[in-house]
DNA sequence: TTGTACGCGTTATCAT
DNA sequence: ATGATAACGCGTACAA
C-alpha cells in the first residue's frame, strides 16, 4: 500500500479510500490510484486486515472424515454459502479423535476464524458448553443442545419412520445396528421408541452396535445379529454404509434380501440407488444442511447476537428395493 | 501478551521467550509466566505472528469438485501431511468454473497462504505459468508442466495398459468414452496409442467424448457409441463414474457385461467393487497423491527452491468382473 | 537473563 | 477531499 501511495503520490490513506470504495474521494485520484494499483498489481492483505478490523472472513470446519459420503456434498454446501458471503473455509478432520478436535479448534482460535462449524463432535457437554461462551460456532448433531446453535440431523425420527414403516409392511421381529459415536442414543432410541408405540417388545439380542461406520464392520454387526436372533425379517441400521455391510452379511447367510429379509439404511448416498438390491433409506438433504450450517453461523457472525437457535433438518422416506413383507 | 505480562511481572519479550520455547530464559520466571499463560488462557494470535513472520502455516487447496470421489480421500492424504508440519488447509471448489478458480487464488493469496495445490485446473498455460512465477504451488494434473512442480495422474498409461489387457484377452473393436474437460488429451492418447502399437486402427466412431463426469453422462455416452459402432466389444472410460453410466447403457441394450461387452474404468472409487458386475479398472491411491502433493509444495515452502519437479503417481490394474473375453 | 523499541500492512481517528 | 499518526499483536535486533 504504501508501494501505491508512494508511486501515485498520494498518502496510504487515500489508497486505503480506493480499496475500499469508501467514497469521500475525488473522481479523479480515485482512478489515477486505482491505475497503480492495477499496474503493480498490490493485493491487500487479509492478515494485517483482520488483525486490526477483528474479522479475518474465514471459518473452520471440523468434520470426523472427509470421506463419509456425507461431508464431501455438506461441505461443498457450506462453502457456497460462505462463498456468497465472501467467506474461505478451513477443513479439520479429526479422525473421530477428541484430542485431536481439541486442538483444531485452539489452531481455528488461534487463526481468527470468525466461526466454526463442528460435525458430529466427540467432546463432552461440559467442554463444549465452555466452548461456546467464547467462540461462536455452529454444531451438526442428532442432538438438540442449549449451549450453541445447532443443524439438527433428524435422527431419532427417520428411524422411527423406517421402523414404522416396516411394520407396516408386517414385521414384527425388527433389529438395529448402531454405531456408539453417536453421543447419546438418538437413532437407537427412535428405534426402541417406534417399536413401544406398536406394543412390540425391544429385544436387546436384536441391537447390535458397532464402533466405526464401514461396510464391513456393519457386515460383522449383522451376522452377529444373525446370530443371536435367527428369526429377524428386518434389519434398520444407523446408516447406509452399515447397511450394506448388512446386506452382505444375509447373502452370506443364504438370505435373500428383501424376499428372507428386510434392510434399510440412512442418509441416501450415491451409492445407495447403485447397489442391488437398491438400498431402502432415510434422505437428508447434505448439501441444504451444509448451507443451513453457515447459514446459522455467518448470521451469528453478523448480528453478533449468540441464536441458540436449532433447526431441524427435513428427510424423507425413500422405499427402494431392500424392503418387502416378511416371509410368512 | 501485553496481559500475560502485566499479571506475570515481567516485559512482553520474555513472554515471547515462554510461548516460542527461546531459551535464555530461567526456568523459575518460564513456570510462573507459564502458569499465567494458562490461566487466562492466552493464545497466540497467528494473523499477527504471519504479519511480521511471512508464514501463515496455511495452504489452499483447490479443487473442481469435492463431490467428486477422488477428492475427499485425496484431501485427506492432504491434510493429514500438513497437520504433522502444523499446517492447515483452506479448501477451495471450482465447480470446473475458471473464473471462479481464478477468483479462489487471489483470496488465497490475498490470505498469504503459503502455498497452494491446484487440482485439475481449468486454466490456460500462460495463466499457469505465470502465476507460478510468484506462488508456490503443486498442481495435480494428467500432464507435464515444465513451469511447476506437478503430481502426475498417470491417465495416458493407466487407459494403454487396460487396453493392452482387453487386446489380450482378444478384443479388437474397442471404444472409448473420454472427458473434454481434460486439458489436452491424456487418457483419449493412451487409448490410441495402445491401439496403434498393435497395429489396430483407431475408428473415430468407437470415440465418444462427455462434458461432464457423472453416471448419467457416462450412459448417455455409451448409448451414442453404442449406435455409431454397434459391433463394439469393449468400452474403456476415462474414470469410474462414467463406466458406471457405461454398464448400466449396456443392460439397457440388452447387453450382458462382460458376456457380450467388456467395460472398464479409472480411478477405483469405493464404488468401483460395490456394483454388479464389479468394475475392472485403474487403481490409483488418491490418500498417497494428496499426501505427495502436499509434501512437494511444503518442500518447496520450507526449502525455497522451486523444485519443478513432478512425481508420476504408480497404478495398477485392477481385474474385476466387468471384462472378459469377447463372445466370439 | 531480561527489557526496549521498531516494524509487519492495514484500518481508524483526528486534523487539515 | 486529503493526510499524519496511532493502533492491532507479535517477532526481533539491540541494549541493559
Amino acid at each position: 500500500m504504501k508501494d501505491v501511495a508512494l508511486k501515485a503520490g498520494v498518502s496510504i490513506r487515500t489508497v486505503s479510500r480506493v480499496v475500499n470504495n469508501l467514497g469521500e474521494i475525488s473522481e479523479e485520484t480515485r482512478q489515477h490510484v486505482q491505475h497503480v494499483i492495477d499496474e503493480i498489481k498490490y493485493r491487500p492483505n487479509h492478515l494485517a486486515r483482520g488483525l486490526i478490523s477483528g474479522r479475518t472472513l474465514s471459518v473452520g470446519i471440523i468434520v470426523p472424515q472427509i470421506s463419509d459420503p456425507f461431508f464431501p456434498e455438506f461441505i461443498q454446501g457450506a462453502e457456497a454459502r460462505g462463498q456468497e458471503a465472501g467467506y474461505s473455509v478451513l477443513l479439520c478432520n479429526t479422525n473421530e479423535d477428541p484430542a485431536r478436535e481439541l486442538s483444531h479448534i485452539e489452531t481455528l482460535q488461534s487463526k481468527q476464524v470468525d466461526g466454526i462449524i463442528l460435525c458430529g463432535t466427540r467432546l463432552s457437554t461440559p467442554q463444549l458448553s465452555a466452548l461456546a461462551e467464547h467462540q461462536k460456532m455452529v454444531m451438526v448433531t442428532g442432538q438438540t443442545p442449549d449451549y450453541a446453535a445447532a443443524v439438527r440431523i433428524p435422527g431419532e425420527e427417520g428411524i422411527s419412520k423406517v421402523v414404522h414403516y416396516l411394520m407396516d409392511l408386517g414385521h414384527t421381529r425388527i433389529g438395529h445396528i448402531g454405531f456408539t459415536k453417536q453421543v447419546t442414543g438418538e437413532r437407537l432410541e427412535g428405534y426402541f421408541a417406534a417399536l413401544e408405540e406398536r406394543g412390540l417388545p425391544g429385544n436387546p439380542s436384536r441391537t447390535v452396535i458397532t464402533d466405526q461406520v464401514s461396510i464391513e464392520n456393519g457386515k460383522a454387526a449383522a451376522l452377529k445379529l444373525l446370530d443371536q436372533a435367527p428369526d429377524t425379517t428386518a434389519i434398520t441400521c444407523y446408516n447406509d454404509m452399515l447397511a450394506i455391510g448388512a446386506i452382505q452379511a444375509c447373502e452370506e447367510r443364504g438370505l435373500r434380501v428383501p424376499g428372507d429379509i428386510s434392510v434399510t439404511g440412512f442418509d441416501d448416498i450415491p451409492l445407495a440407488s447403485l447397489i442391488r438390491p437398491r438400498l431402502t433409506t432415510i434422505r437428508v438433504d447434505r448439501f441444504a444442511a451444509g448451507n443451513r450450517a453457515m447459514d446459522l453461523l455467518l448470521n451469528f457472525i453478523t448480528t453478533g447476537s449468540p441464536p441458540v437457535k436449532r433447526t431441524t433438518l427435513d428427510f424423507s422416506l425413500v422405499p427402494r428395493e431392500s424392503t418387502g413383507s416378511p416371509a410368512e
